[in-house]
DNA sequence: CCACTTTTGTTCTCTAATCGTTCCATTCAT
DNA sequence: ATGAATGGAACGATTAGAGAACAAAAGTGG
């Protein structure tokens, strides 16, 4: 799927998002490939684009974003033991249903009970809007629990997840901690730690080392039903 | 399914991939196979894709990417047992829920800055499935400002209002005051007085006589967009 | 809030090497 | 022979690297 020089730099913007969260800027990859000019990063960066490994705000500095890896590359920066296999790589493709601007993305439980999401892949899934999400593969989890209550996040809210291994400060992203426990949390990075917020004063800011945090997705919508 | 030759080109791209990360050039493959000529396993190329085994991006070098294994073969290459032989990871219609069938209803603009909603009505319109709405008739609006933020309605979320001229006690309502005001709040009645209720500690409970309150409509969904 | 500077991303042009595509001749096995 | 598989080579497209000028965003100081 990619060539030498696409991987490469996929590797590194990666690795750079694992350590600090910021994305490597256009000067400081072409450092890293050991280039002479940006206009080869950027071509590379379309690239890697188009195959759908990496999102980008346009225009925007440092906007970068790891939606996948590939096989044989490791993803968590670092030799985890990353128990669950990972399956997550080929992508499927989501296809807009009949409906015109509405989307069908799998339902994948319940967040926030200490399970790993992949465990309890079910065959439910939800009508969304298409307006709600962006590009990319999205799911969708049921918000159980008020630790998010105060970023307006309440117990049986839909959450809609887009895939992707890194997060930028401060989004909201769903974590599996230590691969056991998958939680919905605001994530921060603190010097060499992760800090896992909750949005509800009763509960504590978690912190974890690196390695012991896989981001699965960050939070890209939500919905709420009354009665 | 397969010739001797397609499955062993599945297989050596298959393992690339694994390995490394980096689809095989055409070159590379030319030898892998101990061929003289790329036109060969142009062809090869030509049919595992037809079968639907590996799927690639035209025209772009080292863009190749496996979908599914012969049976027998192991997909995962080396480091974890992948536990799916991979039977099909194609692209995998996702199965349609209940109720299907998504809405099309009106935006009406913003509510809580004190214009009367039908004032503004625009062309703008929202697609929502249905499973979130009920019975009745439905339109949307955007919220504007923090008078909800205690129930999990922050400023620029989407309200999806169910039209109705009355509301039990409790219920968030879309309620024009004086036929100037529109906000969404809480319905209360104490007595002979309606009790708008806000839920955030900042702002007041408002009493008004029932003539002057008028409910439009009921607070039915809630949809929100993170960027 | 504005003007100014710095950082960062975008685009274009050239050059070269790699890579994929195609067509046609040749070989091989029935 | 005949159809299928293979070999060969020319061709065009993509990938890559460099350099520079430009535009847009972010940061700074008044």
């Amino acid at each position: 799927m990619l060539t030498a020089k696409q991987h490469e730099l996929l590797l590194f913007i990666n690795q750079r998002l694992d350590e600090s969260g910021i994305s490597p800027s256009f000067e400081e990859m072409k450092e890293a490939l050991d280039l002479k000019s940006k206009s080869g990063v950027h071509r590379l960066i379309g690239a890697l684009e188009e195959r759908g490994f990496i999102r980008r705000l346009a225009n925007r500095a440092r906007a970068l974003e790891v939606m996948k890896m590939p096989e044989g590359g490791n993803v968590g920066g670092n030799n985890v033991a990353r128990f669950a296999p990972v399956k997550e790589t080929k992508p499927q493709i989501q296809i807009p249903v009949a409906a015109n601007d509405v989307m069908e993305i799998p339902l994948h439980g319940k967040i926030a009970a200490g399970v790993p999401i992949e465990a309890l892949e079910g065959q439910n899934s939800l009508s969304v809007p298409m307006a709600l999400l962006g590009a990319g593969e999205h799911y969708a989890l049921e918000v159980s629990g008020d630790s998010m209550i105060e970023a307006g996040i309440l117990d049986g809210d839909y959450a809609l997840i887009r895939k992707a291994n890194t997060a930028r400060d401060g989004e909201i992203v769903v974590a599996l901690v230590r691969g056991e426990e998958a939680t919905l949390k605001y994530l921060r990075r603190e010097g060499q730690q992760i800090r896992l917020d909750p949005a509800n004063g009763s509960y504590e800011p978690q912190y974890y080392a690196p390695h012991e945090v896989e981001v699965q997705g960050k939070l890209a919508g939500l919905l709420r039903r009354y009665h």
